[in-house]
DNA sequence: TTGCAAAATGTTATGTTATAACATATTATT
DNA sequence: AATAATATGTTATAACATAACATTTTGCAA
């Protein structure tokens, strides 16, 4: 677990180098809260869990800032639907997304970062620029119960 | 112009009638700003527009309860992703929707109310709900740039 | 290595979106 | 007419987000 959340954090350092961006300390440790959370968190939740968790004081003026570089640099993305962010689910593997979907449980509040087949990305991407709309890269937000949910609340 | 307005009126409050909800005086005065702005707008927004077409005051809490009510009754909906509201463009129309699909424009900030091909969005219901997840009637909010802003920013 | 410019972070204030809580008014029903 | 339910008014406050400017840190050229 902390496994993965370091090789993530070592990865999203090692893109960064590479592209010229920097991911400072601050910066790093406001992904690596949202990594420890796994799940949604509001910018002033993250100040609030950073100085918690680092002992090390976080304005939520300066968390929207980081929250924005790391949105920036692809490592975090922000669910429009509820203002909130979570780091992207695949910093550590190679795959590129340039449309993420999510699928947000609306009785636990987990999000599962999908990939759609692309068949039907590409689909859905031309019946609607068939209109004549150009879409630029934006992501699906898709609200419902997710399985765990759905068995709790039907069993038998 | 205004015929359609009225019509649309007309028509939420025979649908109203007809399934025991109040559209009250102030609520349809509301819609009525809704429909006549012709765009989204912010509740803040709105309860403004009332004072100034209705000369009536409207307090932004006042706004939030009755697009609340036009919401649930099917009337408005809400763009989660830029926390606005818009007049449901199907009120005239017989056109049954449960999962209503809109084009923003990032340039002019037009909204198009589409309908995907219902082939298309069985497609991705069904691609969604083999994961497990069940859909609630959620809406795609797609982010890009309309026709019209793409011609004047490209000409020739 | 110093000095400068750019980038990052700190700090305070304020703008925007939304809800809570309770009072008053209106409407439907008996 | 009494009363219960619904709708609206009003005030306060919570939650989300940005503006503006000060200070610190970093990268780089002289």
């Amino acid at each position: 677990m902390t496994d993965k959340i370091d090789s993530s954090l070592q990865k999203a350092q090692t893109e960064c180098m590479r592209t010229g961006l920097r991911l400072t300390d601050k910066r790093s440790k406001v992904l690596k809260t949202l990594l420890q959370a796994g799940k949604p968190l509001s910018a002033y939740d993250i100040a609030d869990q950073f100085k918690v968790s680092f002992s090390e004081s976080l304005s939520a003026m300066s968390a929207y800032r980081m929250l924005d570089f790391l949105m920036q640099a692809g490592l975090v993305h922000k669910l429009e639907t509820s203002n909130q962010y979570l780091a992207c689910s695949h910093i550590s593997c190679e795959h590129k997304h340039e449309l993420p979907q999510f699928l947000i449980c609306d009785q636990c509040h987990t999000v599962q970062e999908i990939g759609l087949g692309t068949h039907l990305l590409k689909e859905l991407k031309d019946s609607i620029e068939n209109t004549g709309f150009t879409l630029s890269s934006q992501q699906l937000e898709l609200h419902g119960i997710c399985a765990k949910c759905r068995a709790d609340l039907s069993p038998q």
